[in-house]
DNA sequence: GGATATAGTTCAGAAAATGAAATGTCCAGA
DNA sequence: TCTGGACATTTCATTTTCTGAACTATATCC
């Protein structure tokens, strides 16, 4: 007897253990990056933002890929611009538009993050090189179709 | 020349594609559960519950793995309980604490979020069952392992 | 049995999200 | 060039969600 009270999670089909997994670790990340003592204290959306902003980006483009209204989005964009991680410029190519850039403190501030990620996913987690490797892989191809699917 | 403005995504640090491959996923499984007209309209906590009860669960640990109050998930469990989605059962263990059990209801909603991963890995997102297979593996694996840390 | 810890609830106040109306800019066509 | 409509963002009042402290009921330890 192999399954101690519920617990037969080998038998799952694979979208189910995906769709667990993904839940799991992104609550867990976030919960970590709120608790990390830096200025990640705030809403939800933020952290998402902070993660987003690989480059500057339009804040009605935050608001579309992570499903907020564009005046919520203003609310956080004011918040993290007084905190100082990011500053907003007009967006050269349509002077309606911001975009949200991070400041040297905001992009510090994701760098951490990353530390974070890495911390968790090796020493917290255990996972191996390959794995981090191989799960990255498949992560990134998500996105950026996700991304494409966004865009289109 | 390979990098149109600022998307040179493969130099990256796998724990940073990890990263953002897995905020893009969640927020995109979540907005898709929020549209899916069901009974999923609710605040972004109550989706976690669902994908999290496979099995009953005190209200004491859903609180502490989704990074809530106590206060906070009594709130949602009401919610989903006037709305059929689940059911308060006395812990035989321990008559002070609740289960929450999926009613068949309940249970038929997350089944069809199931169905909805499958659409989005497969059909949206056009990913192959091997890459399904094994992006599950890995989830499944950092699954596990949270819940390990979360209970130790 | 009695003191203390734990599981959950209640409720008032704080924080965050929503939706409609407003501002300033772009663009297509007369 | 001028004009009407579309679009990006903001503002603000309202609603929804979360927080934290006080409380009830049960468990555990001595």
């Amino acid at each position: 007897m192999n399954t101690p009270i519920g617990l037969d999670t080998d038998g799952l089909e694979p979208e189910l253990r995906a769709l667990i997994g993904v839940f799991s670790l992104y609550t867990y990340i976030d919960t970590n990056m709120r608790q990390q003592g830096d200025d990640c204290g705030g809403p939800n959306l933020e952290r998402k933002v902070l993660v987003k902003l690989d480059r500057p980006k339009r804040i009605g483009t935050l608001a579309r890929d992570l499903d907020a209204l564009p005046s919520t989005m203003t609310t956080v964009a004011d918040q993290m611009e007084a905190r100082g991680l990011i500053e907003r410029m007009r967006d050269p190519e349509d002077r309606r538009a911001w975009l949200l850039c991070l400041t040297e403190k905001g992009h510090q501030q994701r760098m951490e993050t990353v530390g974070l990620a890495h911390t968790l996913l090796h020493e917290t987690l255990g996972l191996s090189d390959d794995e981090v490797e191989a799960f990255a892989q498949i992560s990134l191809k998500i996105h950026l179709k996700i991304q494409e699917l966004n865009n289109g």
